[in-house]
DNA sequence: TGACCGAACGAACGGTCGTGCTATTTTCTC
DNA sequence: GAGAAAATAGCACGACCGTTCGTTCGGTCA
């Protein structure tokens, strides 16, 4: 890996804390700059603009959740095991990996009413996670551990609802026990699924 | 009222369409004054800092949360028609007064790592709302519609995990069937419960 | 040795930010 | 309708924004 891409690596790296603390608006040329001690336009001329920067960003961010949350799970057992280990990866690696947690909690909202290649790649990739979801719950229906008539969409938004009430309640409310009312509700779901 | 007041409600009105739809930075005085046809100038002396304008804005949108959320949900009979009331108003009628949705949920993430009066107010009124979820299970608790041993702080994480859930899939992914999962998600809760 | 290269730099651009002043206009009160 | 008070405008400030430019440095290769 050549100087360049090392370099860019770096400022990537930082760009991801930065965004997990300050949400993508919280990203600034400036800022990064100075985090990283480098000069602006010599930290700009890596990206070709700021959108390229944030798009960048968010592929490395999505990168690094399958790395950490979806790879590890699909080498647990398939069925349930797999979709547990993808709810607690979400919850606890990919938590612990930046300094303000999930990226994705963080930019969503933000996202929500700005188009843009942005919000078009965020969509993309959360269609995608959901899809993983659902195809781990199918998987635990075939191999009988969820029971046949399983609603998988309805799944997948209860899944995701817990993650991010985690978030919700953790991060702004700053409540101890949201990590074991996330589990707690993650156990009820398994055994309505059952 | 005077024409002062006048004025500054209709910026205010103005404030929090902004803020559904572009966050607290998306409320910048220059959009303001543009969206309202004001001078900056003359927009900026209603309030007296950037903060604030903010924390009117907070403010107020807790007014009308109280008006269209919780005041009609307290006059349904006690107990699980009140608590259906809270989710279905929280659902339907808050989220259909703001162009950009609802405005905890555009701001919540944007504040969870932003220390500063306006995240101590969306903390304070975050709880209270949860208390008075808190409550209005309890109350069902008493009148026999839920089970005696239901665990109440488990109901309020669900409960407020379902309308998180409600404002992702709706809003960011766009799916037509956030509002069928959410209730089929909160009847299921409801069941539980019982 | 000299030409070329990628990488990083400092300076500056036009624009917007939040925030102060000082006028000027509008509204309220008697 | 005059005078007081409130409301709004005009203007300027320093800071930061994303971006462009020309330049400099260290290394590579002919």
């Amino acid at each position: 890996m050549g100087k360049g891409q090392e370099t860019k690596r770096a400022i990537v790296d930082e760009a991801l804390d930065l965004v997990s603390t300050g949400g993508l608006n919280g990203l600034s040329i400036g800022a990064l700059a100075r985090a990283t001690g480098m000069s602006k336009s010599g930290l700009f001329a890596h990206f070709q603009s700021k959108e390229q920067l944030q798009l960048t960003v968010l592929h490395v961010a999505t990168e690094r959740f399958v790395d950490i949350v979806i790879a590890p799970a699909l080498k647990q057992p398939r069925g349930e095991p797999r979709v547990r280990a993808m709810f607690e990866n979400s919850m606890k690696q990919w938590e612990s990996e930046l300094p303000g947690g999930c990226i994705y909690y963080a930019v969503s909202a933000e996202l929500d009413d700005q188009p843009g290649a942005a919000r078009d790649f965020l969509i993309k990739t959360q269609l995608d996670y959901q899809d993983t979801i659902r195809r781990a719950a199918e998987i635990a229906v075939e191999e009988g551990h969820f029971r046949k008539n399983l609603d998988l969409d309805q799944f997948v938004f209860e899944f995701g609802s817990i993650t991010s009430a985690y978030h919700y309640s953790g991060r702004l409310l700053g409540k101890p026990d949201a990590e074991m009312r996330a589990l707690k509700a993650f156990d009820a779901l398994l055994a309505r699924s059952r």
